[in-house]
DNA sequence: CGCCAGGGTCTCG
DNA sequence: CGAGACCATGGC
């Protein structure tokens, strides 16, 4: 246990929201899961980060302990909805992930709900990771190991015909024909297009890619929720891909994927309140 | 049991 | 370009 980081967060939103999906909660309240292949549990104390296992840099880095929340916040459309998923998620990250864990889990998350996510990427943190000293969970396998496994390793993960993808994916950057890395500097525009080069990445998936794991916090992940979302707040007027993306932007101004997570957890949150029989999903 | 899930890709108009 | 079929699997 060490002094609080000042920043404020509410750490169960942040692990919850759909982002992230290898983190436990404990008995005493406090959370562990790993930052790449570092062991960390950290806890909430009067709404801020406190530390018990884990570098602090890393760690104040992952959580995005320096996003001004505040100017965010400022920054919310005022319309009905945004502003009562604001108040209803306060405090709530957008993580810095590692490209690659990022990219490989929002690979295998198309047509899945986000409980099924989190079974897969156990599943193949269990099958093909490795685990860190001191950790309970295994640490995500790097592309160059998934590289070497087997579409039928992946599929009794329960990744069906999304089994190719990764794989496939995973060979690609196993044999340098794309460095996640080195595309960071792209602009937005050209860093999308370079993501949606991989196989089983498409514009959703690379906007995932790109507001989790590359800093854009304009990108939006137009998903099922934040189609729906997005229909609603332009009062049921159906339109094109391109033309909801454009609103998207638009409307959600310059935090946009910020406003796009603020709504999707808080969505989720309401419906999963009505049936109490489910658990975290 | 039938529906839906943080969709992508290929085909066809 | 835009719409539709198809893709596996599990929670509800």
């Amino acid at each position: 246990m060490t002094t609080p980081f000042s920043a404020r967060i509410d750490l169960a939103a942040t692990l919850q929201s759909g982002q992230v999906f290898h983190w436990n909660q404990n008995a005493d309240a406090s959370w562990s899961g790993l930052i790449g292949s570092m062991p960390v549990r950290v806890s909430e104390k009067n709404r801020c980060l406190v530390v018990h296992e884990g570098d602090h840099g890393t760690i104040a880095r992952h959580f995005a302990l320096d996003h001004p929340l505040e100017q965010i916040a400022a920054a919310f459309p005022n319309d009905p909805m945004s502003q009562a998923a604001l108040s209803a998620c306060e405090g709530m990250r957008i993580l810095r992930q590692p490209r690659w864990e990022c990219t490989a889990t929002f690979i295998t998350s198309s047509m899945k709900q986000v409980a099924h996510i989190r079974s897969m990427s156990l599943a193949i943190r269990e099958r093909i990771g490795t685990r860190p000293e001191g950790s309970k969970i295994q640490a995500y396998p790097s592309f160059e190991k998934l590289a070497g496994s087997t579409e039928s390793v992946l599929r009794d993960c329960g990744l069906g015909y999304r089994a190719a993808n990764l794989l496939q994916t995973a060979r690609i950057l196993a044999e340098d024909r794309l460095n996640l890395d080195t595309i960071a500097k792209q602009k937005t525009p050209m860093l999308r297009k370079s993501l949606t080069t991989l196989p089983g990445v498409g514009v959703k998936v690379a906007n995932c890619i790109l507001l989790f794991a590359y800093e854009r916090l304009d990108a939006v992940p137009i998903d099922t929720w934040i189609h729906r979302i997005l229909l609603t707040m332009r009062g049921g007027r159906h339109g094109t891909a391109t033309e909801l993306a454009n609103y998207a932007r638009r409307r959600l101004g310059p935090y946009a994927g910020y406003v796009q997570q603020y709504l999707f957890h808080h969505a989720r949150s309401l419906k999963r309140a009505k049936s109490p029989t489910s658990g975290i999903n």
